[in-house]
DNA sequence: TAAACTACTTTATTTTATAAACCAAATATT
DNA sequence: AATATTTGGTTTATAAAATAAAGTAGTTTA
């Protein structure tokens, strides 16, 4: 039987959170937004998701004077991330 | 910016469901079931929502005296699935 | 100093997924 | 032969999720 997806990460903007996030070492709010194309309303609330499941770490800051926010990917974040890429490609596999 | 993922597949069950279609010839509304493990209900829906975007055929009819629900997948659904497949694995090389 | 912009958060609305309840007919049980 | 159970579903209700709209706090610009 097909594995279940983890329906933290089976969403198309936490998705796409978790992989940028994946693949840098850090990346803000802005960047996140912009690079996901999200409206602030729905990027703030899947971050704050994806932090409550601690699968990344959200730092508030300032850069001068205007406030910052920033997210970094945690080992738990990525050992979910990975194991979500595993279970999807079993689907996409599915009928062979 | 990331491309966007076909809503319509982009939920477990529906995926599950197409996969599935996309290695075989046809498969019926039982075989979908317990490979998917989905519920009737759960699986009754989502099949009709396949059928409705016009991925997916579903013909009525008896197999004996028991009624079957046989499904197949149409060249429109093959083409989705291979674009969603597509899209995301943009998603899952995003922050590299 | 007032308007507009940045960087968000909160709340409300819509959509979606899922489960529970139901139905009709077939088969099995006593 | 009645009755219970199973099969193969559908319909409807509920829970969860995504999304959008509105609001907040402060900053920059004209």
């Amino acid at each position: 039987m097909l594995p279940k997806l983890d329906p933290l990460l089976h969403s198309e903007l936490r998705l796409a959170v978790i992989s940028i996030l994946a693949g840098v070492e850090e990346a803000d709010f802005t960047y996140l937004k912009t690079q996901t194309g999200a409206t602030s309303g729905n990027l703030s609330v899947q971050i704050d998701k994806l932090a409550a499941a601690g699968y990344i770490t959200v730092e508030k800051g300032f850069k001068g004077k205007m406030p910052r926010t920033t997210c970094r990917i945690t080992p738990q974040g990525q050992e979910a991330f990975a194991e979500y890429v595993k279970a999807l490609k079993e689907y996409l596999s599915a009928g062979k």
